[in-house]
DNA sequence: CATAAAAACAGAATTGACTCAATTTTAGAA
DNA sequence: TTCTAAAATTGAGTCAATTCTGTTTTTATG
């Protein structure tokens, strides 16, 4: 019966990113020492160490819970996007967008985005990897969709669409997150504005 | 007279760069200590950072110094671009390409990219910024070079065009340094399908 | 229920980037 | 040449992430 280790596991896992995702929003990720996580998570630093690789990987977790709630909103637009190939990227990408500092702060953002490219094999940067091709693979399904209603032209490489479109997003999103005082409204309206060119080529 | 003074210090700076680029290069970004850059700069610890504010900066000189060659190669590509815009693209994305790892290996890509995001305001992180944006410019401006020549359509919105095949790519380039197995030739081939979708939209 | 192997834990020790107070070197005025 | 203030250098010390090693807890078996 593997009963009580593994509740115990499961609760000290559980601890562990609260304790952090509390102190990084507090003191940043920086800020955030891991003896102090381990101090609110009542476990020692060894154990931290137990359960995850490095400090990232902890700030990796919190960001895979945000990123994966972002697709599942984003699936709603996917199934019933709106009658205009603007708008329905526009309503699509604005989920992504929106929702991202509700979670997340700029800097730990930053912090995980300068993560997933230092240490791309390391557990949190093969999942970061795994999240930007699950947001890619949504938006392609979006054209898919878009092609099917009549939308969007048959002969459209919608692969490398999708992927255009999200390379693009998620470069002005870093751009957004790398300056404090940049505004979610300005990002919105600059990718609008580049879709624009996108829009122009493929709408039936 | 500034003489004695002001040649030593461009001598030091000269000293940690190479030892710098050498010690990376033979031992990764993480691998060299800055003790042992100091010590074969000929230099104490205290002068590497009177001279460097962290250890990003030392990478981050390096790197510019590549980027800004690069800009170089670039400008006769936009001077005389092939007469056809999805090869004009091609040949100047290409070059920025194929001399990218020329000094620098895909690790200290990495290392450089995300020090870029992590502290998007230190002296580094506000070069290659400004590197970004002088890449961006410099498509931009084959851009207008090819509605100029006639090629490309004159209502197409340029600065969004240049922002838009800029981020693709390079986001593309992160992709690429993260995956050491990536090579070169598929990288290419992938940006040129991506912009096949553009050039389709753009060309008159 | 006793117990040995396996798993998890604790926290002291290590490591390496970065700081800082003391010392040395330089520029240039007298 | 001598002297002094400013600039630069030095390296031992600090701080925090990560590692390591012994100890404790859990599981499963007789």
């Amino acid at each position: 019966m593997s009963g009580l280790r593994a509740r115990q596991k499961a609760d000290r896992h559980r601890r562990i990113i609260e304790a952090a995702a509390e102190l990084f929003r507090e003191a940043g990720y920086e800020g955030a020492k891991i003896e102090a996580i381990a101090a609110q998570a009542e476990v020692s630093v060894g154990t931290i160490y137990n359960y995850y690789e490095n400090k990232g990987d902890i700030l990796g977790a919190i960001v895979s819970l945000e990123v994966n709630e972002v697709l599942n909103a984003g699936q709603g637009v996917v199934a019933r996007p709106p009658a205009n190939v603007g708008d329905a990227l526009d309503t699509l990408i604005g989920i992504y967008i929106e929702h991202s500092l509700h979670y997340l702060s700029k800097e730990m953002w930053r912090q995980a985005m300068a993560i997933s490219t230092q240490l791309p094999d390391s557990p949190f940067g093969q999942a970061y990897t795994a999240l930007d091709r699950a947001l890619t693979e949504q938006i392609r399904a979006l054209i898919a969709r878009l092609q099917k209603i009549g939308l969007v032209r048959q002969d459209i490489d919608g692969a490398a669409l999708g992927e255009l479109i999200f390379n693009n997003m998620n470069m002005m999103f870093i751009e957004f997150v790398k300056r404090d005082e940049a505004k979610i409204p300005e990002l919105r309206a600059a990718i609008r504005r580049q879709n624009r060119i996108l829009v122009a080529a493929i709408v039936v």
